[in-house]
DNA sequence: TGTACATCAGTGAACGCGCGTTCACTGATGTAC
DNA sequence: TGTACATCAGTGAACGCGCGTTCACTGATGTAC
């Protein structure tokens, strides 16, 4: 049908998904607040100026809410990776790493809440239903096509790893499932940095640095930096 | 005074400590199920037989026995990993890295809500007072008396750390508060693996590792190892 | 050793609050003919 | 283009629940002389 036929249809669904999107906001700004187990509808509803019920209409329960706001941070911290990191020079490996990790650090440092919703401790009772899971493999994603591309430029960990059965199982596995092809012994090592760019984060964060590391910029960038080199990724060449 | 005259007057206060290590640990069991926001002192006094109002009489409030837990969780851990640490032979630079690695993830899978509540996200609203910041040090000045025997004893890191100069500073002070000598290089390569060690545990409680890594005993002493590696220690010499 | 007094543990009711979810309803917006 | 009907958004009251903290109190235990 022409515009006008369908611009009714679609105003309605146009206001439903504004409202949508504003309960989600809201809901986001309280996150920092109460935390995500303290996450509350009818203070949410209150703040938006309506009934308790009326989210109802939006949204069928607490953990629906919370999913969608699970949803929306993945997305968000993905999204802001792979455009910083799609504006870099692809054989200038060196910046894509340092690119990745510092939009990672620089997403949860603005949006710390969304980030503990994440990457910080499981909401107790909440299950994350199975939509979670792409979005939540996105910056992982990012990672290992870099790694990928490192392995097959010629790169190699600096420091040989040593690894056992089961895990060169496990690695073997795990490029079947994803479809890409890093040997184990870069896809361990990977791994092990993919676990320390986010401790470091995760550590910066929730306060384990805190008369620790003063300069937090300036540290996070030399262990980023250090990061790539043990992957054999170095810079200006 | 002799033991009979004053044993009335511990005799009330042995109760007393029982009475309080008894919610203390009724108040751990239910972080298992609710999570340090939805710890609750009239469910423990519940559980306790006890009216609400008496917990009042040993914790303060709330927040107290909230402090109380996570200084006995940072003690817990503390003390498992020194005491593992101290039955191994001091010139076993490796099996001393092996060993606390190992009991740091061994007492957090065993204790998990417990791990969540000192190393996942904060509690939202809670302040923990300066009393929790010695314990909570344990881990760390194991490992940097590790590191500081490995770099006396001609350890250095296989791959030449590049650090700023303010990150130099930051080590330099560092060291300064704590009373240890390490060189600011391996301080820094040092911190990246302390941040690496508790990213991979709290990946693997927090569900980052599912579909990733199924041997998870194995891949972490893999990467445990290789951690070593990363600061100069090596196996088997 | 015995007694008067002070300390302490524990009670139960109350205050004032918040929560998720359901339900029958009103009134507005969209759809089909 | 107009009308009858269906869909939908939003309301407000209610259910049943839980929470932290305070307070005046009772009765037991410990202390000082």
């Amino acid at each position: 049908m022409d515009t006008p036929a369908s611009a009714p249809k679609s105003a309605r669904r146009m206001v439903r998904e504004e409202l949508t999107r504003r309960i989600a906001d809201t809901a986001r700004a309280h996150l920092a607040r109460s935390g995500p187990s303290g996450l509350s509808l009818r203070a949410v509803a209150r703040e938006l100026g309506m009934a308790s019920s009326a989210v109802y209409r939006y949204f069928p329960s607490r953990d629906a809410l919370l999913t969608t706001l699970i949803m929306d941070a993945y997305n968000s911290l993905g999204e802001e990776c792979e455009a910083a990191e799609a504006g870099v020079d692809r054989s200038d490996l060196a910046r894509r790493h340092l690119t990745i990790a510092r939009s990672t650090r620089n997403w949860a440092l603005a949006h710390p809440h969304e980030y503990a919703l994440i990457y910080g401790t499981p909401v107790p009772g909440y299950q994350a239903p199975p939509d979670t899971v792409d979005p939540a493999t996105r910056v992982t994603r990012l990672l290992l096509g870099l790694i990928a591309d490192a392995e097959a430029s010629g790169c190699h960990p600096p420091v040989d790893p040593r690894i056992s059965a089961s895990t060169t199982r496990d690695m073997e596995d795990l490029m079947e499932r994803v479809g890409t092809r890093i040997s184990p012994g870069y896809l361990f090592v990977s791994l092990g940095l993919w676990a320390q760019l986010f401790g470091l984060i995760s550590f910066e964060l929730f306060g384990q640095f805190n008369n620790v590391v003063e300069a937090r910029d300036d540290f996070f960038d030399d262990q980023a930096r250090h990061m790539a080199r043990l992957v054999g990724i170095t810079e200006g060449d």
